[in-house]
DNA sequence: TAGATTGTTAATCGATTAACAATC
DNA sequence: TAGATTGTTAATCGATTAACAATC
């Protein structure tokens, strides 16, 4: 359910990374970069480059490489980073606090409108220039913000329950950093951020890393 | 520079959601559990359940499935989060904060001994049971308490500088929260997390199924 | 101009999925 | 036993990489 098939998947996400880099040489100065340059920066081979940044529609010149501006422009318009989009999020505990204070989301025309929790204490005040709500007049409140997304920063145990009122409350599409898989309807869309599946590839590198040291040491290879 | 090149990184990246299903499954009293399960539970398909769970060397029971202890511990080991692992948080901002307070951790074997920062009103502090020390001393401190491995959430522009104190420090491995590419020696291996490519995924997920629904209304069709 | 860099077409590589015999 | 489920081998699919003509 919910299931959106993106071909390119891996290029999509390697573009932020670009638009990082192409923003920062742009700031020294530079109108032209070339895909062999921000292959060079990330480690990555510049056919790579060159295939993602296709899928935006950027066409480069020889020789001189790819206008700034206009891939800046390219790269914001395919990500839909070229005009604001608004969210409310749900569960101001540790994580919640620290995505509120998340200033790189500006860049990315993310606007976080309003929080909501359930600690009387929290209710009321306000985060990183957001005011949390109770999260009891949820429903209603994101209706009559007329808002989309959300953003779950719950404790797992409710990320099913806090999902189902999203979705009653209109919402299209849920950012998920809970470890639950949800269950929505079709016509809504899931992103989950897994901290856990980049620990898992963290650790598995650490070992494969140790192995090969000791291997060479072992042998004294070189 | 340090690239460790990981076969079946996105297997390796599904196996903590197979732990997070297994252990609710076995909490409920199971003693075994087929990958049909698992795949309905995670929306993939049983095949690939298997052929993940294939890597950690586990043997399963025609008829019967997988035995749940010994395929938590089979997928734990393989992580190698049968052992504790020593870590230290460098800035306690919020997202550092954030990830002291992630109970989640205890479960992946990663203890945080200590944290650093650099503002005063910090240093000396206790943020969910982790003293924060200054960070003038980090390098000394780390090499005091021989850890190996270091989670980085300071602020981007003091990423790269931080990672070379790190590296001094004797640090092998570095889990990478800010949205730097760093440089850093061939022997250190880095696991860059990053929100912003699940932003990009998410952004475009939302248009795509934006223009399917689009697309339903205008044409009429199912 | 010469050479760096582009975009395209084809080849390779790896991951996912399918098919199916083995089996508890 | 019959049928569900496994592990293996082969086929498909998609992503990455290579080769190269076009070009500013």
């Amino acid at each position: 359910m919910a299931k959106v098939k993106i071909s390119a998947a891996p290029s999509i996400r390697r573009l932020p990374s670009y638009l990082h880099i192409i923003r920062r040489l742009q700031g020294e100065g530079n109108t032209f970069i070339s895909g062999t340059v921000i292959a060079q920066e990330l480690n990555l081979e510049p056919i790579q480059v060159r295939k993602d940044l296709s899928i935006t529609g950027i066409i480069g010149r020889p020789k001189k490489g790819y206008p700034i501006q206009a891939l800046i422009e390219a790269i914001e318009h395919f990500l839909g980073w070229d005009s604001p989009h608004d969210a409310v999020l749900v569960g101001a505990g540790s994580l919640g606090t620290a995505l509120l204070g998340y200033g790189e989301f500006r860049y990315h025309g993310l606007r976080i409108v309003a929080a909501f929790d359930k600690n009387p204490q929290k209710i009321g005040s306000d985060i990183h220039g957001v005011t949390v709500f109770d999260n009891v007049n949820m429903e209603e409140r994101i209706r009559s913000l007329e808002v989309t997304t959300a953003i779950l920063t719950v404790p797992s145990v409710h990320a099913q329950e806090t999902a189902g009122i999203l979705v009653r409350a209109g919402i299209r599409g849920i950012w998920n950093f809970t470890n639950v898989k949800l269950k929505v309807p079709e016509r809504v869309v899931v992103q989950k951020e897994d901290l856990s599946s980049g620990y898992a590839m963290f650790c598995v590198m650490l070992h494969a890393k140790k192995l090969e040291e000791d291997g060479r040491h072992g042998a004294g290879q070189d």
